[in-house]
DNA sequence: AATGAATGAGGATTCATTCAT
DNA sequence: GATGAATGAATCCTCATTCAT
């Protein structure tokens, strides 16, 4: 008599290169989420269980802890540029759009402070990669004469106001941000993610 | 389980209680260093190591992380306080002493980001602590109708400061510092030590 | 602060998830083993060693202390379950596995004497929780009129026996535990394991 | 000008020989609290700490763990043989008075368990000498043809109880104590220390 | 003779990382 | 490709014991 061949079911489901990104994209979710709550020194596996995956498929997409967060940046940082890309868009537009990511992943703050972590330095490197982005982004729209427009002004605003963002909700880390940018003197537009 | 310590067999050097306070200052000096190269997460052992005395020592003399922070900074928070206390001085003077220490002790930023830190509630409620005895030394020097004279300005600024406040030399970190003033349209004082 | 393992450099074998089972079963026996050298506070660092696996399976596998001792004496409290569900079994033929493992498992005696430990109260509420299980298995077969039949004396008679119980070898034990029975003039039957 | 000695107040007062005996006791006494508090395994700086010394005098005074539970003991013991020693005393009113001690002191009930314990010889050694002081007391006042007549039978009969032995206060201690003794058939005198 | 600081070994626990299946 | 167990180094913390004063 032939054996049916049944799925062994203590072998969870193997859903080919579908799965892969679907997975990625967990994690990453996953490591925002993780990093809001407990910060980015978290424990990898934390990430990967909430993802719902092994911890291989953790080292599988990252293999070290700053591509993850780099990974986690991306969305963050991509957002800003796209906000700069919009034809008639203003400083105080994109100010706007990075105003609510700086309040709305912690992760995104400390990319700002990554300099002054004792951390290693390619962890440095790659968030000054990251940041080079941003600043490219709202330096395209300073108009001339602004407040910022001297040489480093803009970025060393950015790095202050990200220091006033502070607070247990996003609502509270909000209103101190624009209270930052208020004393510094800049408008800054509506505060929300960027393809709202 | 008992503990069974090697009997004897050439014990280290037992200074005795002269010792005492002299291990205490030099886990305060170990402590500022490392947190300075590592960041407030540094292991204890570390700190311990470089002070040269034995891990139980730090524990006897600070029983817990928070304890150890605390008494770093406390030197830090002092002498704004004590800078606040001198008869003539102005807001800037204060602001000058409380500069140099923001751009000297890695620790003292972080006690103006702890807030924002994942950390234990205690560490928080210490950092918390520690912010008011500043607040309250710079609040008295305000002048009527200063620019941060609103409720919440003085110590927005001062975060805000804080965030700006990066860079591998201390030179580098006052540098951006006084900028980060400049934007906020405050004056500083001479940024030294209190009692230079 | 970061971990920072070593690399790589030859990684002992890992043989896979296979191992789960056979690890954990080589976890209770170990400690089983070294309660029996060294009672219940033995470190935890030595049952792991015994059991050759690395200290991170042990946790894996009993998330603290308490749950290790449980598993330890699940086996000892099931077999007299089992004893006492067989069907013509009489409270002799329970009593005898029960001496059995009394003699047997000096875990099993801590357990009876678990209440007096100054231990963390969880422990204590585990072993309760086990002795009642034994506590069933007994008071099942008790017939009408026997001498242990009032409310509480089982399980005083037990305890009784448990602090009979000492001597180096088992059979010691087993020569005191049979005196001890004898003493409160309580049949027992062939002391023996369950499933002889 | 002469200068007046004043004494030293950072050093506490030196009060010779008088202090040592009372700080001997003091220790005991500790000791005994302590034990019954934590446990057999508190730690010595907490008795030293209870007793009011430094903890160079638990050391000048007990120069290991055994011998300060053994002092701990010493005071048990006599008791028992003290009553043992009184003219017309029956073995009910010996019994009595092991019986109050045993619901007493935790120290005391796990001198006779010491054998099972995986401690040190010596401590086994130093609880098994204490124990057969216990014995002699006892032994001396069994009547011809009691029923713990039989040569092991009485310090069986002792272990036995002392396994009944548990419960959080004292009167729950004794009342386990008082149904032991009457399951095994044994008549006991009035519960009390010795010279009430 | 007492004090109490210092030492440092040892045990508990956590994670980053690898790898058999 | 995914799983999740195993490894073991590193950190935290506690105490027994010694010893300068």
């Amino acid at each position: 008599m032939m054996q049916h061949p049944v799925p062994d079911e203590r072998r969870p489901a193997n859903d080919g290169p579908k799965a892969a990104a679907r997975n990625r994209a967990a994690l990453v979710n996953a490591a925002r989420e993780i990093y809001a709550a407990y910060g980015l020194d978290a424990p990898l596996s934390a990430i990967a269980r909430r993802a719902g995956v092994g911890q291989g498929v953790l080292y599988r997409h990252f293999p070290d802890r700053v591509a993850l967060a780099g990974a986690v940046l991306e969305e963050n940082v991509r957002q800003v540029e796209q906000a700069a890309a919009v034809d008639n868009a203003t400083l105080a537009d994109v100010l706007g759009v990075m105003t609510w990511h700086l309040t709305e992943s912690a992760a995104f703050i400390g990319l700002l402070h990554a300099h002054e972590s004792g951390g290693p330095s390619d962890i440095r490197a790659h968030a000054l990669a990251l940041s080079e982005r941003v600043e490219r982004g709202l330096r395209g729209h300073l108009p001339d004469g602004h407040r910022l427009g001297a040489a480093n002004d803009l970025m060393l605003a950015v790095a202050m106001v990200s220091g006033a963002v502070t607070g247990p909700t996003r609502a509270d880390r909000e209103c101190r941000a624009l209270a930052a940018w208020r004393l510094l003197g800049v408008e800054v537009g509506p505060v929300r993610p960027f393809d709202s």
